[in-house]
DNA sequence: GTCTATAATCCGATAGAC
DNA sequence: GTCTATCGGATTATAGAC
């Protein structure tokens, strides 16, 4: 069947990019893990720019299994702080796969993303906006304006981090930026909301500090 | 001289670099470009890693260049506000060499970083460094923790901005941008110090408002 | 010492036979 | 769907001319 070689394709590339990263990533190099030869690749993608895209699409769908995780939790705030933690938790434990995810466009080649890998990224955007307006309900956060703050914030700190550049601060293991991490979390939230600030959780709803 | 056509190659590299982007380097093209041919390359940089390495270098010296206007300002908080904003027009009006400070290992090579690019890398952080120190002596930030912080955030927004991430929050324009940019941060900065929260500017050390 | 010329090796992608 | 054969182009090393 079709669909059965296309999926075994992008297992053995998302191993091999995974295990040589970007630049040791080649259709050959494919076409010898899968067990065939390179241009009967192309019957499945269109090229070799096709098949990275979808790599990234698998990336988000990892992503998005792990966040979903969060809705176990019980109450807004719980959700939201566990969606950051495996967000984290995520980039960490799958450098390449996080880096894939906000390659620039430059590295990939012209083309367009395709709109189901497109999508799969709007979803996880989508999924902290929500996050966040549940805790804006709970009144646990000021407003939703908050949501692209506290994802750059999140973002930054760990794009920072997996690229050495916190190492000058002595912020060289995952344990130690955890910590920083953490802290810095903490610091931003006490000023975006919460009772201790703007909004009184006079409703008394359980899950107030960070 | 030797150092002259180095110089000249970088030149002719970094231009090369930021019309044809990352795919489009090659050294045959850089060859071209400086009119020799490309193995007469090889005798001023070891590999094409090594004249992209010298790219990032390139452009962290034009980084620090525009970083270092903002020491012309008076104020602690001014200087501070302005290496922010400056850092933010170096990333929005050459948004591939901002791309290149932090390209993931993966995709450069596996070699290390030459030691006087890593140090340029650190006098951009330490830079950072020292103007929230400024800020917290004068009592505009609450402690000189926050600098990751601040960093991340700037560094997470521009970052997500250029890679087309906020395009579905209808974040499309570089104006638009700068207005949400300059939300958030104020948002962070209320939130992290200033005499508004913790720090009271008894003295009224004038430059308080964000 | 500096550069050129050649060549080995790899890559992405296509055409056409089975 | 897969193969063989092949094209055009890239990086990189080596050997030799100025």
């Amino acid at each position: 069947m079709s669909s059965e070689t296309r999926e075994r394709i992008l297992n053995e590339a998302t191993e091999l990019y995974l295990r040589d990263g970007f630049d040791g990533f080649s259709m050959r190099a494919l076409a010898r893990s899968v067990g065939v030869t390179a241009p009967a690749l192309y019957r499945h993608y269109a090229s070799k720019e096709n098949v990275l895209h979808e790599i990234m699409g698998e990336a988000f769908r990892r992503l998005s299994n792990k966040l979903y995780e969060a809705l176990a939790e019980p109450t807004p705030h719980d959700r939201f702080r566990r969606a950051v933690s495996g967000y984290v938790d995520f980039a960490l434990e799958n450098p390449r796969l996080y880096e894939v995810l906000f390659v620039p466009p430059t590295m990939m080649g012209e083309g367009e993303l395709p709109e189901s890998v497109q999508a799969q990224g709007c979803a996880v955007g989508q999924f902290f906006d929500d996050r966040v307006r549940e805790c804006v309900a709970a009144g646990v956060l000021r407003d939703d304006q908050v949501a692209p703050t506290l994802w750059a914030h999140t973002h930054g700190m760990v794009s920072l981090y997996l690229r050495g550049r916190m190492a000058q601060r002595g912020i060289d293991s995952p344990e130690r930026f955890r910590e920083v991490f953490e802290a810095s979390t903490t610091r931003v939230l006490e000023g975006l909301g919460g009772p201790a600030h703007g909004v009184e959780g006079d409703g008394g709803d359980s899950d107030a500090a960070a």
